[in-house]
RNA sequence: CGCGGAGUGGAGCAGCUCGGUAGCUCGUCGGGCUCAUAACCCGAAGGUCGUUGGUUCAAAUCCAGCCUCCGCAACCA
């Protein structure tokens, strides 16, 4: 009988930087999920890879020096290399730099035309002359060219666009009527911020970067990422290209996991490309929360902190997966930080699970030399934890089948904490001062052993570095931690041997490592520091310009007249200026750091030339002048008697 | 009136679908045990379940309004 087949991706990660924990919280679940299948006899294929176009890459590559396909290797290899000391399992990697994979992306972007799903259009964006780049608004920098710091103009480009809009009647049902989209609250929000308003035509190829597959029937246009990206999961099968040829095997896929922020893409995109192929849809589509840092998403500045080389390094692979895993809810985000990692570690791992092994191990030795006699002796107050073994496969089994990773280990260490409670309850050590007590004495050891054998079993796929040392430490192997017996209580041999080893989970003190870690921290951040890397330091000073260039600018003092928050806006201000010659409205995104009444009766300084632009709705003529402190803007205030409308110069 | 989620002992969460003794983990305090990784087991303290009103014999749970936080969308000219 052939093994039913089971197909599951990670995300292609974007490798315009190093891999973080929120990478790893993704991957390390599928691997979890992915293992488990294979425990139960599927044939799996689990699929990762990186998503490796684009102009962010082009940018980042040139800024230092070498090509994107360098750029992209270097950090790839550190991609691999986290996915090898995380124990990933993952049974094919695709790098969308693949040229199986570019095939698949052309020969899909020409069927899609052919069949009019993709038709040329323009795509209205800012342009800068100078550079001869089109940008969006999130890449502007203070509203100029985030290369040069010259004004942008309005301007279209020839692109290809993808016509979303004939399926968005489709889409919508397949949302609303199937389990595909999980967490379910995540439906409506889809549906109403994107299909509701009606499904805009997504723009699919660019011609202002050149870093991308290029579209084989028109030079200069290169597959902008949608096309390319969601595409991996069937070209990695071999859909379209020669390299594999197990499409009609795995497709279509059981499970995409993703974290939330591209579930829009995922959910909408994905499968209406699948409906314009005529192929079959996935099944599973999981949105899993983030990884915030004291409520704050992961950032860059405070990756160090929680770099997972470091903490694998430290507490051992296993230990940092389980706490990833164990403290994820499920669709919602989980705070991390270095004491709830410590705190996890040593509750569970070392006071509950490592301990439960090493004193029963220690027991059986003590009292027996390591291996229990055949002759048993059993008692009523052992049906509670013998039940509880026996169906906790299938509770386990359940959780899983809902990805609900989380409490699958929580129900494991139910078992575990009650096995640790009945050894209170049977007093081992007062058994065996009476050798009359022996056969009673082994039956307590022996369901002890059957308990940590039937949870080490499922903790398995979650652990799977430290789960063979405890079967070495308890007796167990072969057949013993299949996971037919993983739902069967009794399995070991009457007379098991058993034999200490090292401690599973050393306890960590928690004071002294977290000052350890600290001072490691420190020791990074000096060492950033020194070799002018992103984040913490000055932004570089921009490209020199001649005087003209200055006085291209027209700032002016200006004086606060009024202000009130825009209540549509969370991060808009509408002030109302007096800048010498009149009133002048500006908008300005500053409301995260000030009040209106701090503003007010104050003067500024205000770019007088901007051209005028609608924000939220309302007009602004001009921009208040502020420094940027990394995340925060400090508005720059000047003198009272510097009359208004006087020119900087 | 853009869409959605959340507010429960010091911390993190469950319970809400289908009203009826407020539960779990960590932490704190007290006790027990000695097989074990200063681990384990038991007990206690600690909550007017964001707020106001409504429905009801009865509301954490259902309904309405309000407050606060978060995400998506919009948005730092």
């Amino acid at each position: 009988m052939s093994k039913k087949p089971f197909y599951i991706t990670t995300p292609i990660y974007y490798p315009s930087g190093n891999p973080h924990i929120g990478h790893c919280y993704t991957t390390v679940a599928c691997d979890a999920i992915a293992r488990y299948k294979r425990m139960q006899g599927y044939d799996v294929m689990f699929l990762t890879g990186t998503d490796e176009h684009g102009q962010k890459i082009e940018q980042k590559a040139a800024e230092k020096g070498v090509t994107p396909k360098q750029y992209v290797d270097e950090i790839v290899e550190n991609f691999k290399k986290l996915w090898s000391v995380m124990n990933i399992s993952y049974d094919r990697y695709i790098r969308t730099t693949d040229p199986y994979h570019i095939e698949t992306v052309q020969k899909i972007f020409r069927k899609l035309y052919d069949k009019g799903y993709i038709y040329k259009g323009k795509y209205t964006g800012k342009y800068c002359t100078p550079c001869e780049s089109f940008w969006t608004e999130s890449q502007l920098v203070d509203g100029k060219c985030p290369d040069c710091g010259r004004e942008v103009v309005e301007a279209d480009e020839e692109a290809y666009f993808l016509r979303l809009s004939d399926f968005a009647d489709k889409v919508e049902k397949f949302l609303t009527e199937t389990d595909y989209l999980q967490p379910k609250t995540r439906v409506n929000e889809m549906v109403n911020n994107f299909i509701k308003p009606g499904l805009e035509d997504l723009c699919v190829s660019r011609t202002t970067f050149k870093w991308g597959i290029p579209v084989d029937f028109d030079e200069g246009h290169v597959v902008y990422v949608w096309i390319d990206a969601l595409t991996n999961y069937i070209s990695a099968l071999g859909y379209e290209n020669g390299e594999y040829n197990d499409f009609e095997k795995y497709w279509p896929a059981d499970i995409h996991m993703t974290a939330k922020e591209i579930v829009r893409f995922h959910s909408i995109v994905w499968p209406i490309i699948l409906m314009m192929l005529e192929l079959p849809l996935p099944k599973r589509l999981y949105g899993h929360g983030w990884i915030t840092f004291n409520g704050a998403k992961m950032s860059k500045s405070l990756g160090n902190v929680v770099d997972p080389f470091v903490l694998s390094d430290r507490y051992g692979v296993d230990s940092v997966r389980y706490q990833i895993l164990r403290d994820m809810p499920y669709g919602s985000d989980c705070n991390f930080s270095n004491e709830i990692m410590i705190g996890r570690i040593n509750s569970d791992l070392a006071n509950g699970l490592g301990n439960l092994v090493s004193r029963t191990v220690a027991m059986a030795e003590k009292y027996f030399g390591g291996t229990l006699p055949e002759e048993k002796q059993s008692d009523p107050m052992d049906d509670e934890l013998i039940s509880m073994a026996e169906s906790l496969r299938a509770s386990v089994d359940e959780c899983m089948d809902n990805i609900c990773l989380n409490n699958a280990l929580a129900e494991i260490f139910k078992l575990i904490s009650r096995a640790n409670k009945y050894i209170d309850e049977t007093a081992p050590w007062v058994l065996a001062k009476d050798e009359s007590n022996k056969p009673r004495l082994a039956c307590v050891l022996y369901n002890l052993l059957e308990s940590i054998r039937i949870s080490s079993v499922l903790l398995s796929p979650f652990m799977p570095v430290t789960m063979p040392k405890i079967w070495e430490q308890i007796g167990a192997a072969g057949d013993a931690v299949s996971y037919e017996n993983a739902g069967k209580f009794g399995v070991l041999p009457a007379n098991v041997t058993v034999s200490k080893g090292e401690v599973l989970f050393p306890r960590i003190d928690v004071e002294k490592e977290i000052d350890e870690l600290n001072s490691l921290l420190q020791a990074q951040a000096d060492a950033a520091s020194g070799d002018d890397k992103d984040g913490a330091n000055l932004e570089p000073i921009a490209e020199a310009i001649g005087i003209d260039d200055f006085f291209k600018a027209d700032l002016r003092i200006a004086e606060v007249k009024s202000c009130e928050k825009i209540p549509k806006a969370k991060k808009l201000l509408k002030l109302m200026l007096d800048d010498g010659f009149g009133e002048r409205q500006v908008v300005s995104g500053i409301a995260k750091w000030y009040a209106p009444e701090d503003l007010i009766g104050k003067k500024v300084i205000v770019v007088a030339n901007l051209a005028p632009a609608k924000l939220c709705g309302v007009e602004s003529n001009g921009m208040i002048v502020a420094a940027s402190v990394g995340e925060d803007a400090k508005v720059i205030f000047v003198d009272k008697d510097i009359p208004n409308g006087s020119r900087l110069s």
